[in-house]
Parts: structure tokens; sequence; C-alpha cells
DNA sequence: CACTTGACCTGTCCGC
DNA sequence: TGCGGACAGGTCAAGT
């Protein structure tokens, strides 16, 4: 499941293989993977040009010359991969997990001008790709109102503490996952921070002392810078832009662990359900900051 | 208004 | 071996 660092190595690794192709031709099945219309298509994405990749929270942005862009989330089960001449200028083809494409999970296919190919796999179809003018992306409602990148030079702890008060009443790790609090929390690091922190997830944030919160800000950048350098998270499905999967979770410390010691006190790791989402938790490291009743 | 739950999907795994 | 059902979780819409 992308979160902010899979969706950043993914950018990563496009922008160094895409910008300056030029689109020859795209072919989608899937009208919500790809919901726009054959004449849009022609008119600014073929013939366009690649001039850049971005990212904002866990969406991805392909900017062409046409002023167009390609928008794309990969919610649980989506991958972008290329495949040409160049893919493996950073490793070796057999360091892909993905065989022969486009698969049966293959949603778009984007071939350009030297007949290198970009393919959005999404097995789910949860995710989505769609051409828009490039600036009218920060109009779209998720852009609007999502929250700061946690990891900006000048995202502080007391940015971080303020924003999570918005939700006060209600579970640390749901107001985690919310992306209008802060961007790219997903639940993967959203597990490993609180327990860096010694947080559990079910503490209602007015009950958590500042201090434990400041742990927590500087925990959770810690645990996504981490996973930024590993490549991301590879737990069923995720691989960078050259199918290669990433590495974080072998540095896990929570995360899938359930029914195994704790590395801090060897106490046995459980996974319970917080905010309608799988949690793994130790409970003897992890304090429940309780509601205080007014 | 604040907050929680269900829908969107398909592949995988578990129990019978 | 086959089959039904639970489960995985990002985000938005609908519900409490």
């Amino acid at each position: 499941m992308p979160e902010l660092p899979e969706v950043e190595t993914v950018k990563m690794g496009l922008k160094r293989l895409l910008p300056g192709l030029v689109v020859t031709n795209v072919k989608h099945d899937w009208p919500k993977s790809f919901p726009n219309t054959k004449a849009e298509v022609g008119e600014f994405l073929i013939g366009a040009t690649i001039i850049d990749v971005r990212r904002r929270a866990k969406v991805l942005m392909i900017d062409l010359s046409s002023k167009y862009s390609l928008v794309i989330h990969l919610k649980m089960t989506g991958q972008l991969v290329f495949r040409g001449k160049n893919s493996f200028g950073a490793g070796h083809p057999t360091d892909s997990l993905i065989g022969k494409l486009p698969d049966k999970s293959t949603r778009v296919s984007i071939t350009f001008k030297n007949s290198e190919r970009l393919y959005f796999n999404d097995q789910r179809k949860f995710g989505w790709m769609r051409l828009m003018p490039t600036i009218e992306i920060s109009n779209i409602d998720f852009m609007r109102k999502v929250g700061p990148e946690p990891l900006e030079p000048d995202f502080s702890a007391n940015d971080f503490i303020k924003r999570l008060h918005k939700r006060k009443n209600s579970k640390i790790k749901a107001v985690l996952l919310d992306q209008t609090i802060v961007a790219g929390v997903g639940n993967i690091y959203a597990d490993e921070s609180l327990f860096a922190a010694k947080i559990h997830p079910f503490s209602q944030v007015s009950a958590i002392p500042q201090s434990r919160l400041k742990i927590l800000h500087q925990e959770l950048r810690a645990v996504l810078f981490l996973s930024i350098k590993k490549g991301g998270s590879t737990d069923r499905n995720y691989v960078d832009a050259l199918g290669r999967r990433g590495s974080y979770i072998d540095f896990a410390l929570v995360f899938r662990k359930e029914n195994q010691p704790c590395p801090t006190c060897g106490h046995e790791i459980i996974k319970i359900r917080v905010a309608g989402r799988g949690s793994h938790i130790c409970t003897h490291c992890q304090k429940l900051y309780k509601r205080s009743r007014n």
C-alpha cells in the first residue's frame, strides 16, 4: 500500500526516467482507472513531452508540455512501472518483481516515441490516473484540504501538535491517518511511529502529553526518512518505477509482526482494530492515554 | 459539527 | 480439492 515513502520512491525513479520522452500512444481499458475521453487524450497527451514528475502527499503528478498533467493515485495496489532501454540503469533486470507487461492488472499503457513504455497496473482498481490542466491540480478537493508534508524542513513539532489537536477527541491513530492533518501517513508508518513513540493507538489526542507528541513528531519523520532510504515497504504489491521491491519492511518493528516478541521488551506483539484498521502494538511498551472526562 | 463506518475492488488465505 | 467468507487499507460518501 503506497504511502508517502513508496510514492516518493516511485517519483524519484520516474523523474530520472521520463522527462524528455514524447508520448505516442495510450491504451486504457477501465474507465474508473482513467476517465478521460479519447479527444482529451488525443489533444493533450499524445504528442506531448514529459517535463517533470512531482509528488504531493500520496499523489503523483507527471507534467506535460501541453500544460496538462497526469495526476495519479496508486491507492492500495497501484503500480507505475517503466520498461525501456534505460530501465535497468540503476539495477539489473532480474531485480524486477514484475513479469511480462502488460499483464491482467494493467489498466493504462503509455507508449513513447522510442517505444519505451510506462504501465499503470492496479489489481484492485481503487487507484486512478487522470489527465487535467496543470494549473487546476491545486483546485482538486483533496489538494485543497490535504495537510502539510511531514518531511519538509519547516514542519515543526509545534505545527504537528497544533494540527493533531484539530481532532483532539479522536484516537491518535485515526488522526495520523487523516490526510487533512498530515499528508502521506498510512497504516504502516502510523503503527511504526506510534510504537517508536510508545503511544497506544487508541489514545485520545487531548490526553497525550505534549512531550510525547513531540517525540511522535520526531519518530514519524525518522520512520518516513528511513523508509525512503530503503525504497519503501513491499508488503504485498508495491514496487518502484523499475518494478523492484522496497526493503523497509525488514526494518519494521511491529507492522505485520503479530505473535512475535516485541524488539524492546519481549512481550508478544498483538494485532487489534483501531479506526477500522489492523493495528500492531506492544501493550507493554505503548501507553494508553485515556480521556479525562471533562 | 465531530467523528465513525461502509463502499469501492480483487487476490489470498483460512476453515470446512 | 473446492468453496465461501473474511481480510487487506486509501479515500470519499454516507451515516450516527
